[in-house]
DNA sequence: GCCGTTTTCGGCCCGACTGTTTTCAGTCG
């Protein structure tokens, strides 16, 4: 039996909850935290490796890697056991709720026997809370008001949608008297694919105009938080915003404190100590004296590193790199030259393809490909042999018509459930492009998955496999797959993987790409854009890539159509 | 529980805000 990394995570995560509660070392309560961060992101499967090379991972020793291994093969833990039977699990449930930790959770559990929400929530109301000792009335309340709003295990919220609230209200922002510098920081700036809250950082001539500002704003439901320097709201649709205000000089440390993350600051606070030097958000200092601060670039060259940009700062080794100059030049949406996933109102798209390739072309692009679904999605109108016969006739017509862009003749064809593809390979053998996707039957297992899609490759004219996963984020889960074997078999067959730029799927996720990057497989960024907007979705793909260190020669559609078209040639 | 060109034992990042306090612990980021 195989786990999956993030199962093993979670595993991980509830020891390292349930010894927090037992007031165990905080230190060893870290020492699982990080295990189970660094499994959770790591791209190859942990069930796949050995116990050694687990205790070659930076925080992993020999005693996380042997209790690794029996996670990861469905093994039981004799300390979860142990821990299970001390503390109730129900209890780090409790954590979730704000304004409790360990320490209030154990004396909830020691004082009453609170063990779950629902029993919180009883006590709470029978005002039976604020006579524990460290609780108090004002304790209470906020804990009811937690409950009441439903605080507890609010799902993250996709990148995109973040954008769209923390963008007007940056703006807004602006407003303020004496505003020197704004910036939207935290998992939001490293460009993670959903965050948990919003974080500002403002640099100002009056922190009271800014948090005057920023605490009236017209989406803010309740201000939750509010200091001279730091103040938090919550907003009507439920999203926490937090605004820290800082002097001009310190401005670089608190963006990049507040960026993050929580890992990647402790060791830049690390290597500051190493060299006799203190960092925190006002600056570095030496002794009382700052010596860097202003900017973030000053800060990492005084601290001896490269210049790393956000989507880096996670802690994954970006730190060493930075230090031995080998960053990588990370690709761009600069260098993008084409969409090569691209639908149109001949199935479910709502533009034509001469108003998508129009859309492309305003954009800087020299090509598209057209890629509508094939005749197995009815739902979507998909293409049979005679409609896509007649849509290549259509493309031949189009491109006479363009002068420096290129239509590719393509489709997204639906991989059947017995791994053959939907439509015929006369017709499909005709493309400049095919790419291949899984639109049913998610649930199979993972060796009958796998094999399901390395059989598609097998066709030669077989060039990309669309949303590796099938995940929507906050949706639907991944369908089991063996995506190292996955990855293996394209670059043995000649073909490629998707990053599906859509924000609801950004699949492959960012340590997938840094597996196909270690495996010298290259990726397709593309949109699977419906409508012209959506062709702007290549941003949150380049990002999504940026986060897996790819850079431009990492990826397929970085080339003019040409050179493209020679990579696909099997 | 991890880790080590000062250490195999004794360290392990830093500060703001809140609430319950008489000087600070707990939580959070």
């Amino acid at each position: 039996m195989q786990v999956s990394n993030a199962e093993v995570a979670a595993e991980l995560d509830k020891i390292a909850d349930l010894l927090d509660v037992e007031a165990a070392n905080r230190f060893r309560v870290r020492a699982y935290r990080r295990a189970a961060r660094l499994v959770g992101a790591f791209g190859r499967s942990v069930a796949d490796m050995r116990d050694e090379e687990l205790d070659e991972l930076p925080g992993i020793g020999p005693d996380l890697a042997g209790k690794i291994v029996t996670l990861a093969h469905g093994g039981h833990l004799p300390l979860l056991d142990e821990l299970e039977r001390e503390v109730s699990p129900g209890v780090t449930a409790l954590l979730a709720i704000p304004g409790l930790g360990p320490k209030r959770v154990h004396q909830l559990h020691e004082a009453l026997g609170i063990d779950t929400v629902a029993r919180l929530t009883e006590a709470a109301n029978a005002g039976k809370l604020h006579d524990i000792p460290g609780f108090g009335r004002g304790l209470e309340t906020k804990i009811m008001r937690a409950l009441a709003s439903g605080a507890v295990a609010q799902p993250r919220t996709l990148l995109s949608k973040a954008e769209q609230i923390a963008v007007p209200l940056l703006q807004n922002l602006w407003q303020a008297e004496g505003m020197k510098q704004a910036e939207i920081a935290g998992s939001y700036r490293r460009r993670r694919e959903t965050v948990g809250d919003i974080d500002i950082v403002v640099a100002a001539a009056s922190n009271q105009k800014v948090m005057q500002r920023f605490t009236s704003y017209e989406a803010v439901a309740e201000v939750v938080e509010r200091g001279p320097t730091r103040a938090t709201v919550r907003l009507r649709n439920g999203l926490q915003v937090d605004l820290r205000v800082v002097p001009e000089e310190s401005y670089g440390s608190a963006l990049c404190y507040f960026t993050g993350s929580k890992a990647h600051n402790i060791k830049l606070r690390q290597i500051a100590v190493e060299q006799g030097l203190k960092l925190n958000e006002y600056g570095l200092h030496k002794g009382v004296r700052q010596i860097a601060g202003r900017t973030e670039e000053e800060l990492y060259e005084r601290l001896g590193l490269r210049y790393i940009p956000p989507e880096l700062r996670e802690d994954q080794g970006e730190i060493n790199v930075a230090r031995e100059n080998r960053l990588p030049q990370l690709v761009s949406v600069k260098d993008i030259w084409g969409d090569l996933h691209v639908h149109t109102n001949a199935t479910d798209g709502r533009a034509s393809m001469r108003e998508m390739a129009a859309a492309a072309r305003a954009r800087g692009y020299g090509y598209i490909a057209i890629t509508d679904h094939s005749r197995r999605l009815g739902m979507a109108h998909g293409l049979d042999v005679k409609r896509l016969a007649r849509q290549m006739e259509e493309i031949d017509r189009l491109n006479d018509s363009l002068n420096g862009f290129t239509v590719l003749k393509a489709i997204e064809v639906d991989i059947l459930e017995d791994g053959t593809l939907d439509l015929p390979d006369t017709i499909l053998s005709k493309l400049d492009l095919v790419i291949g996707a899984i639109h049913s039957r998610f649930d199979l297992p993972q060796v009958k998955q796998t094999e399901r899609i390395l059989r598609a490759m097998d066709k030669r004219c077989f060039n990309i496999l669309a949303h590796p996963t099938g995940r929507l984020i906050n949706q639907r889960p991944a369908y089991a797959v063996d995506m190292e074997r996955v990855m293996r078999g394209a670059l043995e067959r000649g073909c490629f993987l998707e990053l599906n730029a859509q924000p609801e799927r950004l699949d492959l996720n960012d340590a997938h790409c840094r597996l196909a990057k270690s495996m010298g497989l290259k990726l397709a960024i593309s949109t699977d854009a419906h409508a012209e907007p959506e062709l702007g979705f290549m941003r949150f793909g380049v990002d999504q890539a940026r986060r897996g260190w790819l850079e431009a020669a990492d990826v397929l559609n970085t080339r003019p159509v040409n050179e493209l078209l020679s990579l696909l040639r099997r």
